[in-house]
DNA sequence: GCGCAAATAATCGTATACAATTTGACCGCT
DNA sequence: AGCGGTCAAATTGTATACGATTATTTGCGC
């Protein structure tokens, strides 16, 4: 979730009990990346990291998991997702099958207003792109995913925008892990083109500069298996 | 989750841990509608039920909100999720959305012994058809749900796989709640004749009969408001 | 010095205990 | 009788406690 998709679409329950505040905060910190695939988060030190006891610390894990952003190992403990190649193949191919969709659904009942507030978007992404330092970075990582979940947050359907934002989140993962360039949003505009796709209701070609998007932050992956970051292929590369 | 489903594709885990189990019979009892949406499931009731503590009833109470089948309210607990007409449509949107995609995912890569596992599906669900008694009844809903997770699970891709189990589980409460007919598959064997189109490997026909199948079980609802529990979506609706 | 077993430490799994909040009831008042 | 307020019962929110499991280290024999 982010501050931009709920702007637009939010069922406003300000009372967040403790746990979900945990599981936000530790959420936001794997998706901006400050938390590294595979790194332990042990009940204890969450729960002392945040002054909460195990039980609200084990309760933001457990959500967590079923986001599929940590991984908890019975009697071992939980570890932030490090999601195979296998995986991240799936994952898109997931954005693939879901998104056109969502772009349709989107794009019939997106009104003018929305269309500003994406192309504001766009420009938030753009002005972050060309600053430099590690928190626009972070930023710009939140504002790319941040277009495709405001997009589902348009089509309307609740169901689809949560499926999305674990989408959203668990390409953040992968990226982190495999991509090669710098940052995804590498030099094309491809979301602006997309939203002027939408703008000029020609569907199918937004659908078209859709799959073709997904696939190119697919296409910057190195999807080879890594040993568990392995501390013997550290030293023999 | 079904046994069916688990027969194609599973991650054999075989130690649960307590919750799970839990959240897997209440699951169950949902989704075979033994339990009525609204119900209240205090913890203590759902602990002293299985003869655990509240810790785990909790527990498996937050993991069955996670799918949508359980609404828990703070500071006055767990329900049976009533889902609005709203969210009905969105669910039912949301299968037409996903459906198809992996319906053509699925069809590319079946098998002929996967072929096999369908049809002999299909059988067990026209013999529970014919049969009578409740617990044919419910057996016949979770084979109609069987028939869709057996193709996300042919589809190969487990995070859709998962998607479709919340879907199917959710569309269960559904037709509970506004449902007309007695049972969903109403005369039409519809299942078996896509399965009939993925054998031709006519594919755009098949994602026609699965589109117009979902519409059909949509069509079978009545969803007007029924102002069962709701009184807050009664009045600011 | 090296492997292997046992003790030790760390961490998770579950239960219980206490605090906070809500709900319903009782009782006096108008 | 109807209304309002206060209190008690029930239920959830959170913390702590204890047993079980896994990881680590120690110590011994070789």
């Amino acid at each position: 979730m982010n501050s931009a998709a709920n702007a637009l679409l939010t069922t406003d329950e300000p009372a967040e009990t403790g746990a979900q505040q945990i599981r936000d905060a530790i959420r936001d910190a794997i998706v901006e990346r400050r938390l590294s695939p595979g790194t332990k988060l042990s009940e204890s030190d969450v729960g002392n990291l945040f002054n909460v006891s195990r039980t609200l610390a084990r309760a933001a894990l457990q959500a967590l998991s079923y986001e599929g952003l940590v991984s908890v190992e019975k009697n071992r403990g939980a570890f932030v997702a490090y999601p195979s190649p296998d995986e991240a193949r799936q994952i898109f191919a997931a954005r693939r099958l879901i998104e056109p969709g969502i772009l349709r659904e989107a794009a019939a009942r997106i009104t003018t207003s929305e269309i500003q507030h994406l192309r504001q978007l766009l420009l938030e992404e753009s002005r972050l792109i060309s600053e430099r330092g590690q928190t626009a970075r972070r930023a710009e990582i939140k504002a790319s995913g941040d277009f495709h979940l405001t997009l589902a947050a348009i089509s309307g359907n609740t169901i689809m925008q949560r499926f999305m934002e674990e989408l959203v989140a668990r390409s953040s993962l992968v990226i982190a892990l495999y991509g090669q360039s710098t940052i995804s949003s590498c030099g094309h505009n491809e979301h602006g083109d997309i939203v002027s796709a939408i703008e000029a209701k020609d569907l199918d070609h937004a659908c078209h500069l859709m799959v073709h998007h997904i696939a190119h932050i697919e296409a910057d992956l190195d999807l080879r298996e890594r040993k568990g970051q392995g501390l013997k292929e550290a030293f023999d590369l």
